[in-house]
DNA sequence: AGTCTGACTGGAG
DNA sequence: TCTCCAGCCAGAC
């Protein structure tokens, strides 16, 4: 993935996030090379909106498996239900059992 | 080329 | 577990 943009490499690695798992910023910046630049995969998402085809960007969390977009997410809600919906559990904006729903994209991919 | 910014991170208190 | 702080990096102006 390094014939294509940061931004894209960031998308198409978010796209592989699997239903009802989660990872966060670092994870994907490490991922792509570029450990150390979780603020740039944030910056990146947050034109995720505009991204097609579509982004889960609602499964990108950071490092402490907060919910630190729902901000983003137009109602401040809106987020955590995708989760849930997903079969991921918030709890105070807080992944439940972060460590067991996360995904390395290291490990896995 | 210089400066500012942010959906971050890990360590310290 | 929570708050504060300095370090990080690519992109927009």
């Amino acid at each position: 993935m390094e014939d294509i943009n940061f931004y894209e490499s960031v998308y198409a690695l978010v796209r592989e996030i699997p239903v009802g798992r989660v990872t966060s910023y670092g994870a994907i910046a490490k991922a792509l090379g570029r450990d150390g630049a979780a603020r740039m995969v944030g910056y990146a998402m947050a034109n995720a909106g505009n991204v097609r085809p579509s982004v889960p960007a609602h499964r990108v969390l950071n490092s402490k498996g907060e919910l630190s977009a729902k901000a983003a997410f137009g109602h401040p809600n809106r987020m955590q239900e995708l989760l849930e919906k997903e079969g991921v559990k918030i709890k105070k904006d807080r992944v439940v059992d972060f460590k067991t729903v996360f995904w390395n994209p290291l490990d896995e991919l």
